[in-house]
DNA sequence: GCCTCATCTTGACAGTCGTCAAGGTTTTCT
DNA sequence: AGAAAACCTTGACGACTGTCAAGATGAGGC
């Protein structure tokens, strides 16, 4: 009756790939269950499910260490297993494949990123303040989370020749374009000026620029970080149109 | 007395790895031998060199086209072997080991690369022309070699993780910056302005849009390459100081 | 307390990987 | 022509890969 515990994709789950167990797909096949047996069973699911979420979170995170520091090409999933307190075999019950696991990995680190300068805009008071700040933001992120940062270069490279990663992969790339025009915009309004480029322009310039000061501070060039801040700071001004 | 045919890397020639043999190499060794003996020999063997590096050449060739198709991750020896008309074993020959094999990619990459719009550069006889030849150049080349702009950015990302790779790629990398620098700072003369950003914020700007641009292309926008085109277009003026 | 099911470990599978050695084939020199 | 060296093929090695099944372990509901 029940599948012997192993971790499987549902079809209209595109996300967190359902649950311990089919408890949750099951419950619509069940024939004729008393009302207070329905709800308490939804509550012993939920709860089951939340475990399992959070397991694969915790699963997710340590994958996203050991691929920062190896690479997509150069981790294997006993490697993962073995930088996390499990043995290789729970990443089969929680993740169908390797390919669900790296896409878990990569919404994780969304769910880091992806927000990270939304206080500077929110209480930058002046142009110039939000300048400084996004400037430092970005100098700092690019010397403490270099490892994560190389990883989603590899991941979205990776997914220019795997299909299965395109997906996930432009939409947080989209999320980090809509990052980056909060700040732009913002940066306009306070300035008073109207913004220069369009918002996947914008997108674009800035993580160029913050590739090529990773590869440099990746390859040893300790004042990558500090010259990725004085490159932003005189950029910011040329991405308004000046009266 | 001979190694019996096998690729091996010399300590001081970090090129091509040197020719067949170690006859280059042997030479100092050898003692008292006459004028002509000496010379005869320099004949023969550099018409051994060529041969090797031009196999080396093919193969590092024959290569490229399946890390194009597959990506750095998913490229084995022998699926690079199966895509050439040699065995496996061919490669071990040729090639000391893998690093040496990409390596040898990447060079040949380059050195289809990196003189592309240099024909622009010296023919044009106005900003303008200048500033619509290279907006088409790009876009023409996001869609008519995708897969290989995709592969170096797969190996400029392996550079992170690698340290072997760091060295040739930054090479590569830097001589990209002086070709588009080529560029800007023609168009600025043809303009009659300074440019407005240096060197290296150009290289990151133009990289940065034209792998936005891969990445659409890649994920089915039949519309990136024009809108490349586009964008070039109206950012080009932007990166000279208008008076 | 038992019983059930979720969870986790262990070990094994069929492949594939980079590397290398032995030997056959072709080219080159004398 | 014969010898030597260069070139290429074949087959094998140990290590590693993703995946999976069988079973141990533990917690929760009855």
């Amino acid at each position: 009756m029940t599948i012997h515990g192993r971790a499987y994709r549902l079809g209209s789950d595109p996300q967190a790939a359902g649950g311990p167990r089919q408890l949750p797909a099951r419950q619509t096949e069940e024939f004729a269950v008393t009302q207070v047996a329905q709800s308490n069973r939804d509550r012993i699911s939920r709860r089951q499910v939340d475990k399992f979420a959070e397991r694969r979170a915790q699963l997710a995170d340590s994958a996203l260490l050991t691929l920062s520091e190896l690479g997509y090409a150069r981790t294997s999933l006993r490697e993962i297993a073995q930088n996390s307190e499990f043995s290789h075999g729970v990443l089969h019950y929680y993740f169908t494949d390797k390919v669900d696991l790296i896409m878990a990995c990569v919404r994780q680190y969304k769910a880091h990123c992806v927000t990270r300068y939304d206080q500077i805009v929110a209480t930058s008071r002046t142009a110039d303040e939000l300048k400084l700040e996004f400037a430092a933001g970005l100098a700092n992120t690019l010397r403490e989370d270099a490892a994560m940062h190389r990883l989603w270069y590899d991941l979205r490279t990776q997914s220019m020749f795997e299909p299965s990663f395109q997906a996930d992969v432009a939409e947080i790339d989209q999320s980090l374009e809509r990052m980056i025009w909060r700040i732009v915009s913002q940066f306009a309004e306070l300035a008073g000026a109207p913004p220069a480029v369009p918002p996947d322009v914008a997108y674009a310039i800035f993580d160029g620029l913050f590739q090529q000061s990773l590869l440099k501070h990746l390859s040893g060039n300790s004042e990558a970080g500090s010259e990725l801040q004085a490159q932003v700071e005189q950029l910011m001004d040329k991405l308004v149109l000046s009266s």
